[in-house]
DNA sequence: TTTTATGTCTAACAATCGTTAGATAGAAAA
DNA sequence: TTTTCTATCTAACGATTGTTAGACATAAAA
């Protein structure tokens, strides 16, 4: 046994096959509308094989629902750490923003996936998928109130509050924002100027 | 034929339960998940019976989906063009935010099917919903517009973006937003104040 | 009363679903 | 070479799907 680089045994190879499928599909249709015989079609296979694999339909959308939020998690997570410590809390954001958007086109087929049909999947996937949703909201939270320690936030934002808004609002361009027609980039910095400072020049925004 | 009030026909009664049982289905499992055996025993009949409503499961979903943004729109339309003509931007913005969010849990059933079976639903039916869309996109639009023109936007803000933004994380609270635990008009009171006047005391909003 | 219209029912159809058991082929290990 | 393991295949299971045809009961019209 050399310490040449490992080729990838077929199964780790089938079981991302089956995971792309799945993903692609269930964007596309939804969850109960995608049959194993369907996936297993994209997958190069025959329904039963899938089974080699996964144990059932319910394992494979639970590993295509975790995916694809720890590989936003993962992107946002890194990009907004490296940053130097004495940042502003526009910066932050921004940052924050910016890779959210980037990793959720770049992982386009989990990820739409996951805004559609974590509404309309078994409770117990649901359930499954619970813990990796809290610790990436927790992550952003992390993120908004060290930005408030900083200084330089209205006093009437509600951090909780711009916090699920900027989620829903970035998770939100998956249903229209076609990254062969724009640049993330620029989506990005478009939605970084409204979140950050507001469509309007002065008050409306006070209680 | 007398002038009293005319007491509706089974058959508009019968008609509004299937509507009614198909939206609440569809907003919990989404539109493939729904047998027309559970619309019609949610409905208090059986799967048969619909045809002598509907001629397909088709053209219910495609039903529910254009009443879902219909009522939204008629509340939308209705208040703010209610308003006083001399209304600054900021009041008209809040008014269609906080009538936007109203109808959105008054119609609840209605526009989450809305919001989350859209993208999952055959092409021919999303055809068939497009028309109305646009028709409520472009009244955004023109409220947008109209109050560009009385000034206090900021130059920065692409109003199209802004658009998108706003729906999207409005549509988004459907999916955590619970009116039993809080009042509808705090949340249209909170998301108006980041929208309006953004996250930051000042600075961070140019590009 | 007789006739017609309305609305729902039952029963069945071919198709498709998730899942399983067992056969089978090739690769790795002995 | 022989044996074992890995990955896929075929074929079938009972259950459920959207949809249809025709019977049936009640209400309205004649």
């Amino acid at each position: 046994m050399n310490i040449s680089i490992r080729k990838s045994p077929k199964r780790v190879v089938s079981r991302i096959r089956i995971l792309d499928a799945a993903a692609t599909l269930f964007r596309e249709h939804g969850y109960a509308a995608v049959s194993l015989r369907a996936i297993a079609a994209e997958a190069g296979m025959r329904s039963g094989s899938i089974y080699y694999h996964f144990g059932s339909k319910e394992e494979i959308v639970t590993e295509v629902l975790n995916l694809g939020i720890e590989r936003v998690h993962e992107q946002v997570s890194s990009t907004v750490t490296a940053l130097s410590a004495s940042s502003d809390a526009a910066t932050v954001i921004r940052t924050g923003i910016r890779n959210h958007l980037q990793a959720l086109f770049t992982f386009g087929a989990y990820t739409s996936a996951n805004v559609r049909i974590y509404g309309q999947v078994p409770a117990s996937v649901r359930k499954g998928n619970l813990a990796v949703r809290r610790r990436y909201e927790g992550l952003w939270d992390d993120i908004l109130s060290r930005a408030q320690t900083r200084g330089g936030i209205r006093d009437e934002i509600d951090l909780a509050a711009f916090r699920l808004l900027l989620i829903g609002s970035l998770n939100a361009t998956l249903e229209w924002f076609d990254p062969k027609q724009g640049r993330v980039e620029d989506l990005a910095e478009s939605y970084a100027n409204i979140l950050l400072g507001g469509l309007l020049t002065q008050g409306g925004g006070g209680s």
